[in-house]
DNA sequence: TACGGTTGCCAACAAGTGTTGACCAACAAA
DNA sequence: TTTGTTGGTCAACACTTGTTGGCAACCGTA
């Protein structure tokens, strides 16, 4: 343990350690925290469970090596003002539906005070510094990027997690038509 | 069991078994399904965990019996057209904090699969007939319905579950106010 | 009184969990 | 070669889970 940290240093390992996060970050999507067992991240990865703990300490250790999320959220100043809610649509939709780490995070911050805890941190340090480009008063900047985490989440939680049949049904198009008006409102529109 | 039905035949052991259904209630509301033990509920109720499967048969039987939803939807059709999204959130919210069952039914329904297959029953069964009242094209009503499915669940989820603070700081009346206008708009407004 | 059913507790089972330590094979540096 | 480090497996640990069957106390009825 000399380079601590910058270097990498690449390790003969590298391809088990991969391994693991990507199963680990399948069955955390698919099954949430508690019945993603070690056991069976390990079956996918090919190796023994042993293995993970060596490398990662223990099943919390692992959870939070799978699951790092980085929104890559945009410049929402760049774009025209009366844009804004169209643009965050696309952009969740893009990231959720390439990614299958956010529905992990999201199954888990249901049943896991430490996946709460994180999920409000993402929502902290990445939504709220977003959404300060666009509202008018700082002040009603949280309340304004709250509303948006309520709909957006509202949508993943009925599509990709419990799957309401007419919300799987939606296509692209007719969320961002339905959805961008919203997100635009609880941005931009004067205080009710 | 000669009585199957009509007369629940009030037993001696009546206490019990409600105190069991309390304790689910609540543990299933904290915890979701996994993390609720039948130990933790027995021993919440002030009894042996062995009653609980003499009463319910398994633990699957306890959640059915527990988690028994009617959201008591009002008919929209008696409320100004123009009110019809003030009334669905009112409602809601309502329904959601006087009635823990319902934050125990949005836990498991993302651990769970037959969690997840009651809200889409709860869904088709209660909320689709309601939202037939008010919408004017009936090929559209599973849509808006959905879409008004994601806003409310998201609130619940973000402020009852994950517990993002700004969500939580909201008061009644403004919720009611930004909620409002986007459920009037998912049932009401043309087509995009 | 005796008796059958109900209510409850206790102890145990089998299975599955996260986690640990002993042990072996391959490799790199000396 | 020898030596030390790394990557990996195996078997077991301590514990928790849902679930079961036996047994004692109580009840209303006959």
């Amino acid at each position: 343990m000399n380079d601590s940290d910058s270097k990498p240093a690449s390790r003969r390992s590298d391809a088990t350690r991969t391994a693991i996060l990507d199963a680990a970050r399948e069955r955390f999507a698919a099954d949430g925290y508690e019945r993603a067992t070690i056991r069976a991240i390990a079956r996918d990865a090919n190796i023994d469970p042993s293995m993970v703990m060596r490398y990662y300490g223990n099943k919390e250790g692992l959870f939070a090596a799978a699951v790092a999320i980085d929104l890559q959220m945009p410049d929402l100043g760049a774009f025209p003002r009366h844009d804004v809610g169209r643009a965050l649509v696309t952009h969740f939709l893009d990231m959720w539906e390439e990614n299958e780490v956010l529905t992990a995070l999201l199954r888990v911050g249901v049943t896991n005070q430490a996946g709460a805890e994180r999920m409000q941190g993402i929502f902290r340090d990445q939504l709220l510094p977003t959404a300060r480009h666009v509202c008018p008063d700082p002040e009603q900047v949280p309340t304004r990027a709250a509303l948006c985490a309520t709909q957006v989440l509202g949508l993943a939680l009925t599509r990709y997690v419990l799957r309401l049949p007419p919300v799987v049904a939606l296509v692209r198009e007719e969320i961002v038509a339905w959805l961008a008006p919203t997100l635009q409102r609880y941005l931009t529109a004067p205080s009710p």
